[in-house]
Order: C-alpha cells, then sequence, then structure tokens
DNA sequence: GATGAATGAGGTTTCATTCAT
DNA sequence: GATGAATGAAACCTCATTCAT
C-alpha cells in the first residue's frame, strides 16, 4: 500500500527544519484548539512563512492537519515497533508496552491530543477509512499477529478470538493514553480513582492494568 | 448537589412536545455534524421556532448542545441504572451491561456520538470539569461500589484496586459504544475483526469481551 | 406650550408608587447603558411589570427614555427655578446657582448623564427641536430676563447681548454639572486640574467659576 | 508617551488614498448615526473594501472609530497649534482661536460631531482614561502654559487659577464648537438667541464671545 | 520559490416590538 | 388591565482560500 500523501511536492522540496518548524507549530494549534479552532494562518505566521507558501505546501487545512496527526502518530509508532517485533511473550510485550505509552503519553501528549481529535471527526466514509486504515492498520496487525503467535504457543487461553482480544487490548491501552493527555479522560480518570493522572503513582496504575490484562488473557477453568 | 442548569427557565416552561422536538433536532444536528459545525439557526427552524426563541431557551450554543447531551446521557444511564443496582453478581451484571449498551448503541447512536464529541472538548479546566462530573460520577460510583462489594464477597480476585478496575472496565464498555456508533470507532472495528461492527455477530463479541472481563476480574494464581 | 406627552394615557392611571419605579430603574439602564444599549425588556422586568405593560405606558424606547428625561430635568429645574424667579441680583443667583448645581450633580448624577446622552441624539431636525424646546426654553428664558433685568439696571455693561451671554453662562454651568457626573468630562477635569473632580475642593471651584462669571458679565472700560 | 495605535500594521501599509479613504468615510458615517449605529459593512462597501480587509485594518468597530476620531482631532489640532505657540498676547491668540474653531466647524463639522460622540461614551474607566488623555492633554498643557505665561506677565489678573481657568475657557469654546455642528446644540443656540447659528452673524457671536472672555480674564477690583 | 493583500460567506447573538390570552 | 411567549432583522467578526506580483 503505497501511502497516500496528504502534502504537495513542494513540502518535500523544502529544508527539513522548515518541515519540522511546520510540522510542530501546527501539532502545537490543532492539539490546543481542537481543528476547527485552529488557524492556518497564524500556524503560518508563527512558522515564519507566509500563508501562500503555506498552500503552495498543502492543498487544504484538512491535508495539514492529517500531515501533523502523522507526523506524530509516527513517532509513538517507532517506539512502539521494536517492543512488538521483539520475540518477547506476550505479557513481556504488553508490560513494555503500557510503559511505553505511558512516558510517551506525558512527552508527547500533544500527539496524543491530535488522535483524540481525529476519533470524533465527521466526514465523508471514504475519507475516514482512509485515515483510519493509514493510522491503525500497522499496530492492529502487530496486535494480532502477537496474540496469535501466543494462541499457537499455548501461551494464552485457546478460547479467545484473536481479533477481538486485540481490539480490547487496543482499547485499554488508549484510553491509558487518553487519561494522560486529553482534559476530559484525565479528569475522568480523576473522577474514578480520587487522584490526578499526574500525581499518581504510575507503577500501581501499570500493574493494576497488567494484572487486568495478563488475567484476561490467561484464565483457563 | 442540586445539577447545574444549563437551560432557561424558559424552556422548563415550554410544553413537552416542543422540549423534545428541540432536543431531537438538537442532537442530530450536532451528532451528525459536531459542536462546531452545527448551526443553531438550523436547529430552530427544524424545531419550527424562530431563532430568538431558542436564545430565550438556551444562552449560548453551548447551552443547548450540554443539555442536548445530558437528555441523551439520560436515557442511557436510565437503561442500565436497573442493572446496576440489582443485586447480580458482578458478573451477570456486566453481560447485563453489555447486552444493554449493545442495544442501545444501535437505538440511539446519537447520543453516544455527542459523547464522542465532548470527550476531546478544549476548554477551561472549570468548564471541563463541571461536564465530566455530571456525566460520569454516577456511573463511576455504581462500578465501584459493585467492585467493591464483590471483593467482600470474595467474588473477585482480592488483589485488584476497584477504582482502577472500574476504570478499565468503563474503558472497554466504552469503547464498544463508539464501535457500534462513531465512524472512526467502526472503522477501526473492521480494521481489526475484518468485518462491518453492524454485520457482526454480536453474540460473538458479547462472549469474547465477557470472558475478558470475566478472566481478568476473577484470576488467581 | 401645551407640554407634548410622550406617554400613553394608561401609564397616567398607574398609580405614584409604579410610576416613580418605573421611571427611577429606567433613568438608572438609561445612564449607565447609554440609549442604544439600554433594555427595555431588563427595565420592565427590573420594574416588576411585563414588557407588554410597558408597551401600554410607552409607545416607544424612545418615548420612555425622554420621560425618564423629562422626569430627571423636572427634578433639577425645581431646585433652580425658586433661585432664578427671586430677586436677588445676577452674581447673587449665579453664586446659589452654582452652588445647587454642584450638589444636585453629586447627588442626582444619573439626570446628568441622561442629559448628556440625549446631547448627542442623532434624529429628525424636527425631534430634535421638539426636545430641545421642551429642555431649554424654561431655563433659558430665565438666564436671559435675568440679565435683561440686571442691564436695565445697570448691574451689568451695558454692551453685552444678553442672550448670547446667556448662552455662554449655560455653557459654563453645563460643563461644570457634566464634569461632575459624565465620565469624559470628569476625566477631562482631572486632566486639566490634576485632581479628580471627587475629591477637589469644591469652594476653590466655585470661587474661581464666580470670579470668572462676574468679571465676564461686569467689566467695562 | 509613544501614541497607543488603534489600528493594524497592515493599515499603514495601505496607500494614502485608500486610507483618507476609509477615515473619510467612516467618520462620515460615524458623525451622521453615532457610533452603535453606525455599520462597519456599510463603511468597508463605501470604501470601496471587503468587510474582511477592513478587520485587517482594525481589529474592531471601535479602534476604527477611535482612528477616525483621532484623525478629525489631529486636523483641528494643526489648525490650532500655530496660533497657540505664537509669542500673541493670550487675548489675541484667544480671538484667532475662536475664529479658527468657527471656521473649522462649517468646514468639519463631522470631526466635531465625532467629538461630542466620544464626549458621552460609557466604558471601562481605563479605556475612557486613555481617550481623554489623548485628545484632552495636548490641548490642555497648551492652554494652561499660555495663561500661566500672562499670569507671569501680568497680562491677567493674578487671582486666578491657570487650570480651572483653562478649563472655563476650553468649555466656552467646546461649546460653540458644538453649537456649529451638533444637533442638539445647534438648536439650544436657536431658542437662546433666537436665530440658526447658520445664519448668524458671525462676527458679532465672536465679539460678543470674546468680550466675556477678556472681561473674565482681566478684571481686577 | 515566495509573498501577503484581499475576499465574502456564514454564524452567533441581541432586542424592540407585537399580540393572543 | 396585565402577561410574556414569540418574532426576525440585522450586526459584528472569523478565516480558509486565491492570486497577482
Amino acid at each position: 500500500m503505497p501511502e497516500k500523501k496528504y502534502h504537495k511536492d513542494a513540502f518535500e522540496r523544502a529544508d527539513d527544519e522548515r518541515k519540522n518548524l511546520i510540522l510542530e507549530v501546527g501539532i502545537e494549534e490543532f492539539s490546543s484548539k481542537g481543528y476547527e479552532n485552529a488557524n492556518i494562518n497564524v500556524i503560518a505566521k508563527r512558522a515564519g512563512i507566509s500563508i501562500g507558501l503555506m498552500y503552495k505546501y498543502f492543498a487544504t487545512k484538512e491535508d495539514l492537519f492529517i500531515t501533523c496527526l502523522r507526523h506524530g502518530m509516527d513517532i509513538l509508532e517507532k517506539a512502539l515497533y521494536d517492543i512488538m517485533i521483539s520475540d518477547d511473550k506476550l505479557l513481556i510485550k504488553a508490560e513494555k508496552l503500557i510503559r511505553t505509552i505511558c512516558m510517551h503519553s506525558k512527552k508527547n501528549s500533544n500527539y496524543i491530543k491530535m488522535y483524540n481529535e481525529i476519533s470524533s471527526e465527521k466526514g465523508s466514509a471514504e475519507r475516514i477509512r482512509a485515515i483510519v486504515e493509514e493510522i491503525e492498520s500497522k499496530r492492529s496487525s502487530i496486535y494480532i499477529t502477537s496474540i496469535g503467535r501466543a494462541l499457537s504457543s499455548g501461551d494464552v487461553r485457546s478460547d479467545l478470538n484473536p481479533r477481538l482480544f486485540a481490539l480490547f487490548l487496543d482499547s485499554l491501552l488508549t484510553s491509558l493514553q487518553f487519561a494522560y493527555t486529553c482534559d476530559y479522560y484525565r479528569e475522568k480518570f480523576r473522577i474514578y480513582t480520587g487522584v490526578d493522572v499526574n500525581e499518581a503513582d504510575d507503577e500501581q496504575i501499570i500493574t493494576q492494568l497488567l494484572k487486568f490484562i495478563e488475567s484476561a488473557f490467561t484464565f483457563s477453568k
């Protein structure tokens, strides 16, 4: 699948410093204001380029947004990739994943905020499909493969559907990400646990979530 | 806690038919277009009232949105309430919950879409707090209490933190709701499972999710 | 000249308490917000009557405003009337006038604010004429008559035009009123004198203004 | 004191013809309709620019108004400046001032109308202060200095307070300006003098006002 | 490649006034 | 006499996008 481009050729020709600056400024604007309230003219000004040039780089506001989003997702993906392709057993992987997500969420909360933003996007079925495809396919296949392998080797219960369990696993990890980064979910975390996620005992969260996942995967009557 | 009102007194004085119509039309508009792209004038026109009267009922667009949101949440809450206060054991409750959520999500997908919308809201910490408080506090306390009771009676593993496990449980259920209703999550479901959620075998989804939850809660080495 | 009515008959039939309350509330609203930003619906609510009844009393917002304005002007007029018809010499009168204006302005600043408001009114020549006629004719004729009498008795210089001098005198007194009550003029007073008019030495202001007027009227080469 | 800007940088970059047209059209609209009833869209259309561009030039309606106001005030200020800094004696200056004001008021009545408008402005103390400061400080200091110098040279009575007398002088001149330009004050002039100011004998008005001022300043018992 | 002036549709919100009861 | 629900025109302001230079 040759990944669809959401930027124009001119953007690739720009030097890296400029490219990075545009994306960083864009991510900051989109993640703090949300898609609708973000302002392209402001992004251009802050990135030190003219609005005209911005439109030489990106055809629409939406394209810029998706490019910013993808940039953030790529960085997280890279952090997770090495873990996922390792030969560790599933639960070892899970623990590493959770720990990485915790750290990453704190450092790169803006990326997660953009992901949260896109997940409530309204639009044509076609567009949504393309975006979801791009963002979720890699991770989902890794999850599913890992679980499949664990199934073969008898490391997990035999009556689980690897695809659904992968989805459940992802739901838990995504919720955790949001709790660390997005206002609504952070507040929700506070209501459930009584403490702010930033002052919470990370180790306990990790331990408990691992227990939850471990049991879910390995229980057998 | 006397719930904060997000509508003006005049709205209460309107007859029920009109009140319901406004809320239904509003929910339809907000859930299909999203908060920013929803148009108050359109809502008023479709509800058969003047825009001036709309502002006699709601001080701002935001207030109308929150009132619509609350309306939808109340309906789901009612459906869940009877289950949660019953004397059933935790896992029986869980199954009933999941089944109710599946049915409700299909029938009232717009309510869930609005909930999805609010969960990516950007705004003052204070406002977010008030909304989250209102929407999540009831359900969270029911979850936590149920788990606590199960803990006391030895129905679940003794080393779980009831508040965190309640949050994990909620994450799974919320994700399921979104999968049934919101474009992004539905597409994500398709990528993970290979089928559209509307054509999927509900019974299998329910069974698998129950297994996941049951094991998570009851495993003991 | 049978004074034009700016209210409907029904207003006269209302009991005095209600009439006064409406006028007081109206004066408060108009003087604090200005004509355009004042809100008739708010005035009605604060006065404890329905907006429908308000329109039984006054045909338009403007009529209510003029009635409020006239009410305030009448009160000042009464305070000045006794002074003006007395047999005192012109300069004695002037001093009494100034002192009365100082006191009145502090107590009834809202009335003066409304007067300030009307004096920048835009409208049909006819309407302006009617309002000015009503507000200014009484006072102007008293001023002119007094000066005319002083002229006859040789108390003031013989080469003054009584009508123009009356206007100049009025200009000074009006400016003083505004300095005591209207934001812009109060600030202007501070810029000229270096002190806030409310903390200024009233006696010095009065003395100096009297000197100014006295000399203007009595000098003869 | 670096004068606060009430326009954006883009306005400065526009060519002079456009800048002048915008200000002229704005002054016409504001002075004829008053601040609240003036319509920015109308101003933009008449000035031949889009409303969007107008907002590139001025952040708010208020900023446009103040810029228009300042433009008019500057022009009057320039006309008066040469007179005020001359070496003429105070009363010579006064006569020149009065004559200039008469002429200017007839030619640029719109500027005065805007000044009349601002002088009944309601708003935050801070905003009023800034505007008054800007408009009145230059002229007031010139008045006060001139009177102070006249005091030193014995040209005026020794018992006058230069700051208060400057304010009184300004009150008279301002009233004269208003009489020539603003509907209410023009009508008031007619009531006091019996003639319309535009058909009045200017020379007599000037002579009488000069007498009034001259005596006020120079009388000594 | 780069600029930024220019556009204008569109949305939220206000409030004087009417009228059925 | 009294109510207050209902109207709807109209105004300020935003911002994605274009295009001449």
